[in-house]
DNA sequence: ATGAAAGCGCTAACAG
DNA sequence: CTGTTAGCGCTTTCAT
């Protein structure tokens, strides 16, 4: 049951229904409502295939994540579907965990004209991938990778980096600890490295000098940053602050704390990075930058290309914002003992436990709930 | 530059592209190579969609799925993104967060033949969508919604709130209270319904009466769940141990705690529901149920039916399992006092923080990290 | 092994 | 306003 059959059988021509189907106001009245009542009665459906095929175009965008159950990646991706849809198109989404996958998307996408367009989170391209995309005619916008050449929306994550140190800084903290990613998935993420050459520079303007013995690097994910911080924390001259490269190491990082007996952020301050939602629910302190929203303005990037509406500049740099929560705070003035793993007692166990730290207001250092942006620099 | 233009350079006729392209063992290899040398001398790309066309399939499946935010929903997502990325199905998702949404989606799909078939997640259907699926000869398989009538991947809801229930009551807690979803999403998830009735009927079987007041529902969210815990445990006769119809509740739980000062599990047991990643880093109890295998499962039967393999039965039920970790304990002999709101002295800071909880071991109620399952019943 | 030709279902330009 | 027709780019018999 195609358009020939609905035409042949409301007597008309599959022009007029093509019309119909599209909505075209040059259709007398009568002859669209039987053409309509045909439709429905012979339970046609149109093929969005065939009319691509016509028109040319998918009215479809892929869209390559990396790592799809990180929490940062689906507030961007959310934003990313979030206007698709609102602009009418589908979205075909790749989760892309090793090179070769992205490698073998990125050629099918470019190569059999599935999508209209493209973006591309957090996942940098070879200039080859660049140029094949260009060469399909695709428009592409890149989320959270800096691939020059490419119109793509970053956040500076050198500041981010140190924005996250310099807090720690201005808190007092001299010995501070990074905890960040390698560079294990193959996929050269970059933010992790450039958050650390960060927390370098930070240090080095502080006139502190670069101890690899707290800095650990390692896979991305709670627990792996919670054995990481553990090991930096077992050192002899431990951390008394410890920046991660994400929010979720950070809670890896919260764990350790935990489960060594540190109080946080007494014994030991943390800062995350990205202010995904649960870093509110944890008052853990974080580089905030916009996760959802980058993927609203990266898709309407994408979209405003689509519709050859203007364009303007290739490279938009996001804000960040430092978020002052509960996880850090001055340190000890009283220069706090090395953190022997204390084993506490058996006794008074009810006030041992995760208690009133979040009402509690030591030093000034952190106030309520949401503080809101502080040390702008 | 089409299949057309590359044959004439060729010297060859269509057919025979198309049998390059194809991978035709039929081609002699002379020719091949040729037609091969053509291609990439012309940049060609194949029209994925002319091929669609032709063959009268999409080769892509469409993915609905609710509120994507949600830690459980994404592990799902990825598990069906996993086996349609293997069987080369491209994968077009619809975040639904309204039943306008919902229904305008699901419209779509079975209305223009976008997809081949559709995995659906979470979201109940009622008989019309399924009658316009199965109209639009649309394979559909749905997954933690049980609408009869349908193929569908299901846990015993019921049964695992019962589970989570008895747990709590073994461990002698006999006021327990329960937080979960109320019905605001207007998508009628059925879950945390059926995981009340479960709740309720463990109590009932263990004689213990309906306490209205120990139970809220409300938005899904920690945040949410946080204040409706703090409304539970501020009553007269407030629950020693709550139940809550998700991780993502249950953490907001542990905050409530926490900010009202109370011990876990010394002052509070809390069970959550799911198993997400995140559960086991905070120790939390939980009732497991299979999220991303769940999703590799629905969508391998997809594609079996996609691919005309046999059917197996119509509805799957999935196993749920209780995992006890650091969140739930036995209630304290002692008969413990009416959880004050006890607002510490600022003295002793350190031993007030999220501290050593992890590192012990009260009562023998829990053990180590990842005990696996107990509490068969 | 390969060429020719008939669709797949729709859109849009053109002619009335 | 509406019918006719020429593609859109590919796959696939059917001959050769």
């Amino acid at each position: 049951v195609n358009i020939a059959k609905v035409a042949a059988e409301a007597g008309v021509g599959v022009g007029t229904v093509s019309r119909v189907l599209n909505g075209s106001p040059q259709v007398r009245d009568a002859t669209r409502r039987r053409i309509v009542e045909v439709i429905d009665r012979l339970g046609y459906r149109p093929s969005h295939l065939a009319a691509s095929l016509s028109l040319g175009a998918t009215r479809a965008v892929a869209v390559l994540v990396p790592f799809l159950t990180r929490p940062s990646v689906v507030a961007r991706l959310a934003g990313v579907l979030s206007v698709l849809d609102e602009e009418g198109y589908d979205s075909v989404v790749f989760n892309i965990e090793t090179p070769e996958q992205r490698d073998r998307h990125l050629a099918s996408v470019s190569t059999k004209h599935r999508a209209d367009g493209v973006v591309v989170i957090s996942i940098p391209l070879v200039r080859d991938q660049l140029a094949a995309l260009e060469a399909a005619n695709l428009p592409m916008v890149m989320l959270d990778a800096d691939t020059s050449g490419a119109v793509r929306f970053v956040v500076d994550n050198v500041k981010g980096g140190r924005m996250a140190t310099e807090h720690l800084l201005a808190l007092g903290h001299r010995r501070i600890g990074f905890i960040g990613d390698d560079t294990g998935s193959g996929l050269s993420f970059t933010s992790s490295g450039r958050r650390l050459a960060g927390y370098r520079a930070a240090l080095a303007a502080a006139g502190i000098g670069w101890c690899p013995e707290i800095v650990a690097l390692g896979p991305h994910g709670a627990e792996d940053a919670a054995r990481m911080a553990t090991g930096l924390l077992s050192t002899g001259a431990p951390p008394t602050a410890i920046c991660a490269a994400s929010d979720t190491q950070a809670m890896g990082v919260l764990t350790a704390a935990e489960r060594l007996g540190l109080a946080v952020p007494d014994d030991l301050s943390v800062i995350g990075f990205d202010d995904i939602d649960s870093a509110a629910m944890v008052r853990l302190s974080t580089v905030r930058q916009p996760l959802q929203d980058s993927g609203v303005l990266a898709a309407r990037r994408l979209c405003d290309q689509l519709q050859g509406r203007p364009r303007r500049p290739a490279r938009t740099v996001l804000p960040l914002e430092l978020v002052a929560r509960a996880s850090t705070g001055a340190v000890d003035c009283r220069g706090r003992p090395p953190p022997t793993r204390r084993t506490v007692a058996r006794t008074d166990r009810r006030r041992r436990s995760r208690s009133t730290r979040s009402n509690s207001t030591p030093a000034g250092a952190y106030s309520n709930n949401h503080p809101g942006p502080v040390q702008p620099a």
